[in-house]
DNA sequence: AATGGTCACAACCGCACAATG
DNA sequence: TCATTGTGCGGTTGTGACCAT
């Protein structure tokens, strides 16, 4: 419906962050937090920057605690198996692993674990390049792109659990719990994936676990 | 050594939701 | 109750690095 820009385009910055434009939003916020309004901030500390690719650096890059390098095979098997029971949510996905943003997540999935999952299998899937636009995997992505709640297990009354989940995730330890059955169940599922890498590729995954 | 292709990561875009006036 | 604004999320794209030929 056409919102408004959240920002004057014309006059913001774009492209890759400068070791000084980090610094200056990173020492900012330790000192003052982002003060709840992320529009306002670049403005506040000079930057060119639109409020929401403030805050996309912050979460993504500058923040404290952020665990960067290899993914484990333990958050593999996590990432995966989450995939799996609750589809792209990739926000709460990110909850379970501490350190590693929806973001990062992500990325990983779709660089690599994807293709561990459903790539090169067929038979010259490997070969795809993204550059011919990955048409996504037949199983997923199934045109419910957004928010949809389709990807929601209905077993196990996923529903009113993931179902719930809202930017806020307010009700995050019942979430949590929740994803914790869910994680108990599927990573008996995901055995056939990491138990034995050598063939994976060939196995089908469980039926269930694909819709 | 040069070139082309592929991979991985960072960042942007648009949409939907929640909060507020 | 409705309109507006800010935030969060997921999908997509751009770009540099790496590898193979």
């Amino acid at each position: 419906m056409g919102r408004a820009p959240c920002c004057d385009k014309a006059n913001m910055k774009k492209g890759p962050w400068s070791p000084e434009e980090d610094e200056k939003l990173k020492s900012y916020i330790e000192q003052h937090g982002t003060g709840g309004n992320w529009i306002a901030l670049p403005q506040k500390i000079g930057l060119k920057r639109c409020g929401k690719s403030c805050r996309l650096r912050w979460l993504n890059y500058l923040r404290p605690n952020l665990k960067r390098g290899d993914f484990s095979a333990e958050e593999d098997n996590i990432i995966c198996s989450l995939f799996v029971s609750i589809g792209s949510r990739w926000s709460v996905i990110a909850t379970r692993l501490p350190g590693r943003t929806d973001n990062e997540i992500k990325n990983y999935w779709n660089t690599k674990l994807k293709k561990r999952l459903f790539g090169s299998g067929g038979g010259g899937g490997g070969a795809a390049s993204r550059k011919v636009k990955p048409s996504p995997p037949a199983s997923m992505d199934n045109g419910e792109t957004t928010r949809s709640p389709a990807v929601v297990p209905a077993a196990g009354g996923g529903e009113d659990s993931v179902g719930n989940y809202s930017s806020g995730c307010s009700s995050a330890s019942g979430l949590m719990s929740e994803l914790d059955e869910l994680l108990q169940f599927s990573l008996e599922e995901m055995g056939w994936l990491f138990g034995d890498e050598s063939s994976s590729a060939v196995a089908p995954p469980p039926a269930a676990a694909m819709n």
